[in-house]
DNA sequence: CATGCTCTGTTTGAATTTGCACAGAGGGAT
DNA sequence: ATCCCTCTGTGCAAATTCAAACAGAGCATG
């Protein structure tokens, strides 16, 4: 049972009794229909139907076929038109990933979106693993550093994520407010591990200090988050999120070159559609109120 | 959602994950298998597919796509599986049709060969009209009179049915035994009304009896049956039926130039089929132990 | 870092499919 | 009984589709 066109045209000529009729409703030509059944027909072995000059009548064979094929015609129409209604709706899945330090930026904001789209199932996935859009493992992206340049990925400027110094109270009460322009030594930092790292302010904190005052190193942000609250030294951290821990302190104002870009990416074939474009729309119009 | 056999490749696409796995499975070149898709894309204006290097991966209108064509690939194979299975048993329906006149004759086979194939269901169609093999309503006829010649028909000898010259008692406790060598005046027939019937016994009718000894005409077999019982006069019967009454008399010897014919006739188009092959073996060893 | 393997994507020549025209046959209406 | 209409069936030419070859890209392995 290759070949499912000739089983929709068998259908047709079941359904309408005539070889003509299915031709018309199929719209090939009468000659076309008369091949495909004979042509299932010699692969089954089966007579689907009875030839008179009247028509074409089903045999039991052909009436099971009918009943088949009439289940899978509806079948395919709901199909179709869940297909295509889901292009100009705002259902089924949206997924969006990040990198973990985001989403207690993201998932407010995530909430607040599915309030407005009840339809809508939303994934959140995280973690040290990059998601890939290309693989469809996700719909949107929200990534930070460079503007990455895949081919495939329709990259926006999403928000400028301010970047502070921040140390917590017991280390400013045991070695005192830093000096920046004074070049502070005395004092310890912690930073990134990659020496690679492309961030300004990682760039800023590998010119402007000595390496042997960076005393504790992570290739994770949350790992050096708690290296700051536990007074190992003053590092670096998003404003907004040192908000949320009374304890630090900011021991010099942010800078707008320390800023760190986030974007928003979107695989070019999700791009267009109406859930990710409604979605785009409300991330920034949220990201409008913020001050960060 | 038309043309299927573009459902079915987009199917395995998803199935496999990558073209050229789809490509083996469907016994194609892979760049029939890019065009399949890009077609039924453009077709329904979504994206089935996240295109990269490592192969395709399903969007949700693809999953979608996948589950349906997954439970129609199953209910094909089963079909296919059904149809190729039918050919080589005896199972489904099984139509007989013949003469109502005959009923009696063939239940008691059919009861029997149900008897025999348990998973086949029997349909005896009789009636006035004629039921045609050429639009598939019975699988085999049994035809009185002349051979029928349809062009898509086989026909084969069945029995020739004997026919007799019955009266009932009391016909014969008042008129006495017909002699037929005499001409017998005096005497009482019932007949086919039909002048042109080419049924031997009604021809010898016809040309032996002065008509208005004829008293009693019909087309339908059973009135005239029924005459004969009420003694209306003396007619033809089939020597078997007319055993079945004990108030019958048969007032002269069945002679063989009497005899009518009885064909099976089927469609050449379900002949060949080992469910009518095997019916009509039975049908022809139950009719060698009858003596009509 | 180089190499090999697998997969996608495009072009061109070939083959199958399709459409057209016409013949044949059966049914129904006049 | 005859005509007309519809439907099936077939040979042949055109069009669409398909397959081979090749290019490009990404990932894994050494």
């Amino acid at each position: 049972m290759e070949n499912w066109d000739e089983v929709r045209t068998a259908y047709q000529v079941a359904r309408m009794g005539t070889v003509s009729g299915a031709a018309d409703v199929l719209g090939v030509h009468h000659a076309t229909v008369i091949r495909h059944i004979d042509a299932i027909e010699a692969r089954l072995g089966v007579k689907l139907f009875q030839r008179h000059a009247r028509g074409y009548t089903p045999t039991e064979a052909g009436l099971d076929l009918l009943r088949v094929a009439q289940a899978t015609d509806d079948q395919f129409s709901q199909l179709a038109g869940r297909i295509k209604g889901q292009g100009s709706g705002v259902t089924g899945e949206l997924v969006v990933t990040s990198l973990p330090v985001l989403s207690a930026l993201l998932v407010p904001v995530l909430a607040r979106f599915q309030d407005e789209h009840d339809a809508i199932t939303l994934r959140y996935l995280t973690g040290e693993r990059l998601f890939r859009l290309e693989y469809g493992e996700a719909h949107v992206a929200i990534r930070a550093g460079a503007a990455p340049e895949q081919p495939d990925n329709v990259v926006q400027p999403f928000i400028a994520q301010r970047m502070g110094l921040f140390a917590s109270q017991s280390y400013v009460n045991r070695f005192g407010m830093p000096d920046l322009a004074a070049g502070c030594p005395e004092h310890w930092f912690v930073g990134s591990d990659d020496e690679n790292s492309r961030a300004p302010f990682n760039k800023w904190l590998r010119d402007k200090v000595p390496s042997d005052q960076i005393r504790f190193r992570s290739t994770d942000v949350t790992a050096l988050t708690e290296a700051i609250r536990a007074s190992v030294g003053i590092g670096f951290m998003p404003v907004w999120e040192a908000e949320r821990y009374p304890d630090l302190v900011e021991v010099e104002p942010a800078r707008d070159e320390w800023s760190a870009p986030l974007w928003i990416v979107t695989h070019v074939d999700q791009h267009r559609t109406p859930k990710v474009q409604r979605f785009l729309q409300f991330l920034k119009a949220q990201a409008k109120g913020w001050q960060i």
